[in-house]
DNA sequence: TTTATTTTGATAGTATTACTATTATATTTG
DNA sequence: CAAATATAATAGTAATACTATCAAAATAAA
C-alpha cells in the first residue's frame, strides 16, 4: 500500500474550509489529532491549538465550527481511510471467508504504523478513535447530524462487512449487528484493557483482541 | 422481588454526603436522573438540578462535588441493582446453562418497568446507561478513579457471570472479553437501533438484541 | 427549652470555555 | 499593481463548573 498516492476525499458537510486547501488547514489537523490524544477531547481547546501551531483561535473557527465539528471529521477521515484499505485488500479475493477474515483484522487491530498519509498520523488517530470517538455520537444532536451525513461513511463500511457475512451465510439475521458489535467492541475492550482490564482477558505482549473476535463472528454465523 | 424491602448501598467513595439520608439527597437523586434524560449529561448543570427542586446549587454540591461524580453515583447504583437482580435470580439455580440465560437477559434487555425502589426511575436511570454511561469512564482521570475503586462493581458484575460462562466451558479464554462485550454492546446497539439504525437490525415492535447476544455467547462458548 | 450543632439557602465571585464580531495585516491571484 | 482573499490580533459575551462566605432554618443535645 505504500507509495501509492491517494487521496481521502472528505465530504464538505463536515467542514466549513476545507483543511485540505491550505498549509494552515494542514497544521490544525495534524496538530489537533497530537493534541487530542495528549489532553483528552474535553480538555483540547481551539485556543490552545491555535497557539500550538502559531496561529489564532479566530483561524481556527474558520476550518471547523466547533470542535466537535472537527472530531467528526477525524472520525470520517479514519473510517474513509479504514474503507480504502477494506476495498484495497479485498479486491481481488473470491472466498467470502477469506474476505471476511481480511476486513474483521483491518477493523478490530491496532493501528501500528503510521504510512501513506503526509500530515494524519494514522496511530494516533487510531487512539482517537478508540478513546474519544464515542462522544462524536452521543449527544442530544446526533439525529440531526445523522441526517446531515455525518456519519455515512461509518454506516457504510458497517454495511460493506456485513454483505460479506450474507455472501458466507445468507441467512443470518444480524450482520450488522455483529459487525458493530465486533468493531465497537474492538475498541472498546482496546481501552478496557488499558484501563479496566479486569473487564478483559488481555494478555501484556499479545493481542488477544482479533483473535476473539474473528472467533467470536465466524462461530456466530455459523 | 415486588414489595421486597431491600436496600442498594453505595459505597462512600462514590458521593461526598450520602443521598441516602436525606430528603434533599433523594430529590438530588431523583430529579438528576430526569433531567440527565431530558437534557443530556452536557446541558444538565447542578444550577438548573438545585433550581428545578426548589434548592440550590450550592445544597446538590455538598452531596457531589461534580456532576461527573454524580453521573459515576448513578452508574454504581444501577450495577448494584442489576448485581442484585442476577444474584437474586440465579440463585437456586444449579445448571450453569440456564444461569448464563438468566444472566444474559437481565444485562441486555431494556428495563420497562420501575419497580421496587422508592425514588430512583429505573426505566429512566437504564436509559441514561445506554445514553450517557461510556462518558462515566472515557475520561482522563479513569486510572486515578479506577484505583479509588469508582467501578468495582461494574467489573464484579462481568466477573461473576464470567463464571457462569467458565462453569460450562472451563477453557474458554475470553470470558471477560465476552461478557463486556455482551453488556456493553446491548447497550450500543439499544442506542444505535434509536438513533442510527443501518448499524443494527432491530425491526420495530421486536426486541432482537437480546436473542442477537443469548445466540452470539452461546454459540461463542461453544 | 434554651443552646449547640448541623443542614440548607442565598449571594457573590473566579477562571475558563466556546464561541462571535470587528478590524488590521498579510498573501495570493488576475 | 490592484483587488480579492486569507490570516492574525483583539475584544467581547453568555454560560459553565466550580469555591467561598454567611445567614437562616431545622434538628439534636443539655
Amino acid at each position: 500500500m505504500k507509495n501509492l498516492q491517494v487521496n481521502i476525499v472528505i465530504r464538505p458537510e463536515l467542514y466549513s474550509k476545507n483543511p485540505e486547501s491550505s498549509e494552515l488547514g494542514h497544521k490544525i489537523v495534524s496538530k489537533s489529532i497530537e493534541m487530542i490524544n495528549e489532553l483528552g477531547f474535553e480538555d483540547f481547546t481551539f485556543k490552545k491549538l491555535g497557539t500550538a501551531i502559531g496561529s489564532n483561535e479566530s483561524s481556527v473557527y474558520r476550518y471547523f465550527e466547533s470542535k466537535h465539528a472537527l472530531l467528526v471529521y477525524l472520525i470520517d477521515w479514519y473510517w474513509s481511510w479504514i474503507e480504502y484499505k477494506l476495498v484495497f485488500s479485498t479486491l481481488n479475493i473470491s472466498s467470502p471467508e477469506e474476505k471476511l477474515d481480511k476486513a474483521i483484522t483491518i477493523l478490530t487491530q491496532e493501528v501500528i504504523e503510521d504510512n501513506s498519509f503526509s500530515y494524519i498520523n494514522e496511530v494516533l488517530l487510531n487512539k482517537i478513535i478508540v478513546s474519544e470517538s464515542s462522544k462524536a455520537y452521543h449527544t442530544k444532536a446526533i439525529d440531526k447530524e445523522n441526517e446531515k451525513g455525518y456519519f455515512t461513511t461509518y454506516k457504510r463500511v458497517v454495511q460493506r462487512v456485513s454483505e460479506f457475512v450474507l455472501e458466507i451465510n445468507p441467512t443470518y439475521q444480524f450482520p450488522h449487528m455483529l459487525i458493530s458489535t465486533a468493531i465497537e467492541g474492538a475498541h472498546q475492550q482496546r481501552y478496557f484493557s488499558e484501563h479496566l482490564p479486569s473487564l478483559t482477558d488481555v494478555e501484556k505482549g499479545k493481542d488477544n483482541i482479533v483473535p476473539f473476535y474473528m472467533d467470536l463472528v465466524f462461530k456466530t454465523i455459523g
